[in-house]
DNA sequence: GGATTGAGGACCATTTTAGTCCTGTATAAA
DNA sequence: TTTATACAGGACTAAAATGGTCCTCAATCC
């Protein structure tokens, strides 16, 4: 599937919500009733969206959330980051990727090729673009012909 | 993460290994050897490989697998969808996707649009790129500029 | 001081994933 | 025709990831 994870899911909506309200902050539970999901869950995943600094948060009355830079700032990538962790296809595709079949393998530094290609596109797409409420075209020209890397992580 | 599963990833590298020699047929056994991998994972693999119309097999004696078509024409998003199904980043970026948030989520549409050009970049590369041992450079110029589509499915 | 709101982490249930194994069937070669 | 080879299909299990809840503590505002 390739799928994200279904707090992922969560996080971009919710964040979606914040950035088109960037001025106020925004409390948890009314977040929650706003995208009709659990409150416990959605605080979760502010949790981590702070703890990523995609996010600021104020506690105490009329404290809440807001976006830590202009959604314009805010890449795809990053809401994916701070949930799942880095973006990588495959274990080898990773800094600290330790595969001890890189001998017979084969395929390694090519999928990290993949990989690139796809956080880069994940990249060029912004929090702003995901808020639109109009759908919106996907920025064109990526700079996909810049992932020609020298291979970046071993295998 | 965004990572494809251990599965997908053994099927790549058991692809590309059949797709270095077309024109024999490779026995399960074979292969689990040559990628340094266990028998039945393998095998488990390439029979998904089958059913999803890749790879072609022989029984008996002298039998084994081979490329349904050339590695040309067999791209990363056959063997991904092969294993882990269609290539679709949330649940509503799916044909039968049937998402109650609809209303709330806000963000389904450009949600589909990521995953359209993510699927787009995967069905570019192809077996034969991954098989290349020399590291290659990925296909430039990717349709992604095609990526407007109308909504194709709901959310 | 009291109400509000987030921080942090423990905890559990469920699902998914990876991996193994067994039985059956087709095929080629002897 | 017999036999060894090799794939087909599916059942089954163990382990890990995921999703979700809850509780206690800390900060902030009024």
């Amino acid at each position: 599937m390739l799928k994200l994870s279904r707090l992922t899911d969560y996080a971009a909506v919710v964040m979606a919500q914040i950035a088109r309200h960037p001025e106020q902050p925004h409390a948890a539970a009314d977040l929650a009733e706003e995208v009709q999901l659990p409150h416990p869950t959605v605080s979760k995943t502010l949790k981590m969206l702070v703890r990523a600094g995609l996010l600021t948060s104020q506690r105490g009355a009329q404290g809440g959330y807001r976006l830590a830079r202009p959604a314009s700032q805010i890449s795809a990538s990053d809401i994916i980051t701070a949930i799942e962790g880095p973006v990588a296809m495959t274990e080898c595709s990773q800094d600290d990727g330790d595969c001890d079949l890189a001998a017979t393998c084969g395929v390694s530094d090519n999928w990290q090729r993949v990989s690139l290609a796809v956080r880069t596109l994940l990249d060029s797409v912004t929090l702003a673009h995901l808020a639109e409420t109009t759908p919106i075209k996907l920025p064109v020209r990526l700079p996909i012909q810049s992932v020609t890397l020298a291979s970046e992580a071993g295998c």
